[in-house]
DNA sequence: GCCAACGTTGGC
DNA sequence: GCCAACGTTGGC
């Protein structure tokens, strides 16, 4: 089971209005790397959704509950969606700044590429998330 | 608000 | 096919 981090502005779309609708299209990707990874997604994969500008931190959970297929918001018809379903919330939110301190995290495709909205997560890596985020 | 990183576009 | 110009993302 593959681990994903997606990012989203909160003043775009949030965390807290994802889990009032449960589940959501990940429209608005235009970027090849990031289609990509979400084509590489599996049902039941989980994703990590982070806030990116404001809060900087991975705030809770979701699971893949639709494969890749194509984002009816992009015109050029380039670019997919998959949907996603909120999982759990984190008990305490990862930030960018717990990232770079912690020796494992500091390599995570979110800090080296920076601008990637969509990048993959390391087992590894996600099974160290959810300890810092109090869950399992 | 600034700016570094980086992806995309378009002229040649 | 190269590369300069430009636009966007996102941390600070």
């Amino acid at each position: 089971m593959a681990h994903w981090l997606m990012k989203s502005e909160p003043d775009a779309y949030s965390w807290q209005q994802f889990a009032r609708d449960k589940k959501s299209g990940w429209t608005g990707v235009r970027n090849y790397q990031a289609a990509n990874n979400m084509k590489a997604m599996k049902l039941g994969d989980t994703c990590f959704f982070y806030h990116s500008n404001e809060g900087k931190e991975i705030v809770g959970t979701m699971t893949v509950s639709k494969l890749y297929h194509p984002d009816p918001t992009d015109e050029t018809q380039k670019f997919g969606m998959v949907e996603v379903t909120a999982g759990a919330p984190l008990k305490n939110f990862v930030t960018l700044a717990d990232i770079k301190a912690h020796p494992v995290l500091k390599n995570m495709a979110l800090v080296k590429q920076s601008r990637l909205s969509v990048s993959p997560v390391t087992a590894e890596e996600a099974k160290i998330i959810f300890k810092l985020g109090g869950l399992k």
